[in-house]
RNA sequence: GGCCCCGUCGUCUAGCGGUCUAGGACACCGGCCUUUCACGCCGGCGACACGGGUUCGAUUCCCGUCGGGGUCACCA
């Protein structure tokens, strides 16, 4: 059996949205299961709606997220020339005729048909009619009224329809320039594409492209038609892959949370793009269609953030911070043990960031949480951090164990519980009521920073 | 409206005639752990849309009803 090769087939009219990228990626995860090849063509031969900015979008986006295409990309726009020629075959061979019913008398069979409760049909009543050179007119394909056309869906299954349901098509406009179900055909097989998968959107264009492959003599692709996302919000929806890229998503979060939506792999939540590859099987698709939920998209990021190693999470912070006005070299050292702190704590990286910004700020521009400083940074609290001070600067060594030794030695002798240190030195060293756990966060911070903070929050000096 | 597809906890899903007093995950609610917040662990809440069949037996098969989605362009 010859190499599968698969496409997606953006229309560059804007971003790339959720729904599209999740099309993107089962062609992708189908062709690398498989050994087979990825490929991408842009549509964009509807010139009014089509731009180069949207290309440069969605081809960054499936980069972002990992998919890499194993051809250059097509333009549909390019092919042209070939799509007449093809248009020109049919001519020739007499499959198409021209009509010339104007779109006024379009919609009066349009409306008669609904009227009487029945599907919409062209009728052919333009085929076999002499020729009227003076009108415009757009070319039909003539599609048999007998039998019926079966799709073998690997998704949807066997779908049935009667051929008297399909209509002659129209395959070119009256400026002569070719129609999507026409190019979508002599395209995909120009390509070599064995399987079609696409949105449950294009299942019923499917018998036309059925009846025009074997117009065209072209051999007939397997088709699998996916279920569509079901927006809670069309905000949802409609945002772009990089908005999540700016949220904070990683691109393996954003692939598993989509993957898993119409997709399983028994009770499995968590996959690597790896495992997707290994495990995912078009026969494990399924056919409803589901629910966006950012609850869930938040907590796999989370755990994809958790399953991330110290390095690559200082790589990716890094941007977020410096959009939060912290500079920090890539290759500070602290930046790895920073993330650590904060690794377990952060649902996307634009949360990590905030939360271990304290760690590079300058020590006088530590700024308290109301609420915190009003609970914790008491006078009775200023004077254990006073003490616990003097404890700290005697300490030995700056490591977490003999931080925490010098800190409960403190309250020994103070006859204080660590509750009672702990909190308000959090505040004093972070700002806040709640972060990393105190000694390791103390580690990061350093000695001097520590010992400044705590100083300033006593009223020490 | 015609045609097509779909219908298990709020959401994503497992289930492919008996193993189902229906399993997992997110969210939610308790508890444990604990210097806070998380993480982790334990427990709880919570669903087979409805009505007919078929069958010894239906969440699983068939039909209908209802509900949801898609599609009916000289867009892609």
């Amino acid at each position: 059996m010859s190499k599968i090769r698969v496409r997606f087939a953006p229309s560059p009219t804007g971003v790339l949205h959720l729904g599209g990228a999740r099309t993107a990626l089962f062609n992708w995860l189908f062709a690398k299961h498989t050994g087979g090849e990825f490929l991408l063509r842009v549509e964009d031969t509807d010139s009014k709606r089509s731009t180069e900015e949207s290309t440069r979008a969605i081809l960054d986006a499936l980069q972002w997220l990992g998919m890499k295409w194993d051809e250059e990309p097509i333009y549909q726009s390019a092919r042209i020339e070939e799509h007449k020629a093809s248009l020109r075959r049919l001519i020739d061979e007499g499959k198409v005729y021209k009509c010339y019913c104007t779109p006024e008398e379009r919609q009066v069979m349009r409306d008669e048909a609904k009227s009487a409760g029945r599907t919409f049909i062209y009728d052919g009543r333009c085929d076999g009619k002499p020729d009227e050179p003076d009108k415009p007119f757009v070319w039909r394909f003539r599609i048999s009224k007998e039998g019926e056309t079966v799709v073998e869906d690997l998704v949807q299954g066997r779908v049935v329809t009667p051929n008297y349901e399909i209509e002659d098509l129209v395959i070119a406009r009256s400026d002569g320039t070719p129609l999507y179900n026409f190019v979508v055909v002599i395209d995909d097989a120009s390509m070599g594409i064995t399987h079609v998968v696409r949105g449950k959107d294009h299942l019923t264009n499917t018998p036309k492209q059925i009846a025009i492959y074997n117009g065209l003599g072209l051999p007939i692709p397997r088709f699998a038609h996916l279920p569509l996302i079901l927006g809670l919000s069309k905000r949802l929806r409609s945002a772009g892959i990089e908005s999540y890229r700016e949220q904070g998503y990683l691109p393996g979060a954003v692939n598993n949370y989509i993957a898993r939506l119409g997709w399983s792999h028994g009770d499995q939540e968590i996959f690597s793009d790896a495992e997707l590859v290994d495990k995912f099987d078009l026969a494990d698709v399924n056919r409803s269609e589901g629910a966006l939920n950012v609850e869930k998209m938040e907590w796999i990021n989370q755990q994809h953030l958790m399953a991330s190693s110290l390095e690559d999470l200082a790589v990716m912070v890094a941007p977020f911070l410096s959009s939060d006005g912290v500079e920090v070299d890539a290759a500070d050292p602290r930046l790895p043990a920073a993330c650590e702190t904060v690794q377990l704590r952060s649902k996307t990286l634009v949360e990590m960031a905030a939360k271990m910004k304290f760690y590079f700020i300058e020590d006088e521009s530590i700024v308290y949480d109301e609420k915190a400083a009003g609970k914790f940074l008491t006078e009775e609290s200023r004077a254990h951090i006073n003490g616990m001070t003097t404890a700290l600067e005697a300490s030995p060594d700056w490591t977490a164990q003999a931080i925490e030794d010098a800190v409960n030695g403190f309250c020994e002798s103070a006859d204080i519980k660590l509750k009672h240190v702990a909190q308000p030195s959090r505040v004093a060293l972070t700002g806040e009521a709640t972060g990393p756990g105190l000694f390791e966060m103390m580690v990061v911070l350093g000695r001097a920073s520590v010992l400044d903070r705590l100083r300033r929050a006593s009223g020490g000096e």
